[in-house]
Parts: structure tokens; sequence; C-alpha cells
DNA sequence: TTGTAAATAGACAGACCTGTCTATCTAATC
DNA sequence: GATTAGATAGACAGGTCTGTCTATTTACAA
């Protein structure tokens, strides 16, 4: 029960959060959104900033696994089943997030773009989250077979990362095309034996 | 004069916006950064937001001419002098703003995520400054003879906005390396002539 | 020197923010 | 039914925010 009240406030959190921005998210706005007393947000959380960390700490690891569990899915329903196939749907899982009628940016970019201070720890939490983003992907590229795995998943990454700044921005999803185009040259240029 | 404060503003606010985000900077802040009294700022401008909206609209102005100079004076400075070398310059140039000690993360983008609402103006400006960008590389795709120009032109933009972000991110600038091989390798598959 | 226009400092209102407190209510257990 | 622990509403303090106002000072021109 007070467990489901905590995840029910972080739960909250995290909408108005990305539809609004954490500076422009007010407390009593998550409490009446939440219905949920002000006291028992402060019993479960110290301060605002706790409650931001404990949410973007969860939206980590739940979009993370969601995340690779999208690939997987959209590996399985390409014509090669390989593990190309699966470095591939990345960018199919990437379409599905953009599409997602909530999607507004990533929960991550903003939180580092409003806590600027590299060692503000939900600055650090947004960098966490990078890295592992960048551990899924290097490790698809080591399982595809490429011979710079490192790079090639430096490179995806980026091509995600752009996709995702320019869907916000621009308000249509348009990006992803250009980015699935983009890395199937480099996953090409990858897994090619020669250089 | 009064033109000199209004310029002063815009450099000030836009310093700290950079610094801190807009909603995190206060009003008081950028006039005691700026050393000018409140109501000369409200004799300029009808609001805060109004002052955000000129700031941007110089920056985009700005940005973009410093981004065509440094993209040319780069290419001068390639092996091959072609517009081939300007498409690869590119990359350059962003280095050198990533590099920037001041560099923390596109002041579009951060627009675009604190003022979500598309139809805001602040928003649209942001969009416009993407499209405007956008434009730029269309046009050195062409001059470089690329085959499908705007194509490339939207990888590019995908290459250099996952830079920033990145780099902004996790603070340091390692990213613009893997976008400079990924763009070299795009540049390449879409000026040779066969597909 | 006098007049004028602009910029100044600083008070102020009204709204909002975070975080604390108290007093009431609810729900489950003995 | 009585007790107790947890959640509630809502007031509150102290701070910050935007935007307005006034009274003073500066700077420049006649």
């Amino acid at each position: 029960m007070a467990q489901s009240r905590r995840d029910h406030l972080i739960e909250t959190a995290l909408e108005l959060f990305n539809d609004a921005g954490y500076h422009a998210t007010g407390i009593d706005r998550i409490l009446a959104e939440a219905g949920v007393a002000k006291m028992t947000l402060y019993k479960h959380f110290k301060s605002k900033n706790e409650l931001i960390l404990a949410a973007l700490t969860r939206r980590d690891e739940h979009w993370l696994a969601w995340f690779r569990k999208a690939v997987e899915r959209h590996a399985r329903h390409h014509a090669d089943a390989g593990p190309r196939a699966r470095l591939r749907a990345v960018f199919d899982a990437l379409e599905d997030w953009l599409r997602t009628p909530s999607f507004n940016g990533c929960l991550f970019c903003k939180a580092a773009a409003e806590f600027p201070e590299l060692n503000d720890p939900i600055h650090a939490v947004a960098a966490r989250h990078h890295r592992s983003l960048l551990a899924v992907l290097k490790e698809l590229a080591e399982d595809a077979g490429a011979r710079r795995p490192a790079r090639l998943a430096r490179e995806l990454l980026l091509l995600m990362e752009g996709a995702i700044s320019v869907t916000q921005v621009n308000g249509q999803v348009g990006a992803t095309q250009a980015a699935a185009r983009a890395a199937e040259i480099l996953i090409e240029a990858a897994l090619s034996p020669e250089d």
C-alpha cells in the first residue's frame, strides 16, 4: 500500500515531467494529479529533486527493458532473423516510441538540460542512461559480428539521439526514416569484411 | 544607446539561458548581470517570453552565419578544396562549437523542451532554426553533387543533433569523431554513382 | 544654467514555489 | 467497540518569480 502510493507518485511525476519539464512542474500539480497528500510525498521522498531522481532511475530501467524487448520483437518479424536483423530492429523500436502520442522528447536529455551541472545527481543519472543505451547497442553490434562494435554503437547512438531531438523539435516523426536509412549504410559498412 | 542596451540585454540573456535554462533564469538575474534597470527591460520587451523570443531570433541568425563561415574556413584547409570538402567541413565546424568552453547544449533544443507546445512562438523559432540548418546542409549537399541532397542533408542533421545531444549529456566531446566518421561514410554513399 | 528625456534604484502586488506543521479522518487490527 | 498507524486537507512560513509603479538621478541639449 505504501509502496503503491510511492509508485503512483513516480508514475504521475514522470508523465508531468514529460509533458512540461522539471522546473515547470510544481509539486502541487503532481499531488493533485496523483490524488495524494503532500505529507505522503515528503514521507517517501526527501525533496522534489529526490522524486525526480527516483523517477528517472525507474524510467531508466523501464525504458531499457522495453527497448530490448521491442528490438527482439521487431527482429523476429524481419526477413533474415539473424543478429543483423536485431541491429536494424533498433530503429523500428525507436520509431514505435517516437510515434507514441505521449512522446515529448527524451526525459534524460531534458533532465541534463535543466540540471546542467555535471556533478548534479540528476544530470549523472541522465549520463548513466546514455551509457547503458550505448552498452545495449554495443552488445547488439558484437552479436552481429561488427568489426568495431563500440564504434558502430556510438554511431547508432548518434542517429538515435538525433532522431529523438529532431522529432521533438519539429513535432513530426519523419526523422526516423532518415535515421534508419543512414543506419542501414553504417551497419553494412561495419559488417562488410573489407574496410 | 537605446539599441545598445537592448542588445546588451539580449546577449546577457543568451549567456544565462545557455548556462541555466529558460525557466531557471530569472529576470532579476539577467538585470543584475547586465547592469540594467528593470524598467529598461520592460521598455524594450513586453515580457520575459518576448525577450526569450528576441534572443533566440538573434541567436538563430548569428549562429547560422558563424556556422557557414566556419564551414568555409575548414573547407579551405582540406586537402581537396571541392564542394565535397565543404560537406566534410561541417563536422569540423561542429567540433569547434562543441569544444567551446561555454558550450552547454543547443539553445533551440532546450527551448523546444522547456516550451513544448508546438504553437508556442518560442517553440516555433526552434523549429524554424532546424529547418534553416537543414537548408544549409541541403545546399552543401547539392553543391557537392549528391544524388539525393535532401536525404543526405537530413542524415547529416541527425548526426549533428545527435553529437550535440550526446556531448551535452555526458560532458565530453568524443561524439564528434564518431559523427564525422559516420558522415564520411554517408557522404561517400550519397556521392558514389551507383546506388 | 536650465529643461528634457532616459535610465536608475527600489518598493510593491500578486502569484507561485518548496517544504513543514497540525488537526482530522479512515481503515485495519486487537 | 477501542486502539493505532497512515493518509488526508489545508494552513502556513519563507522564498522566488514576473511585472508595475514611483521617485530620484544621470546625461545631454538648448
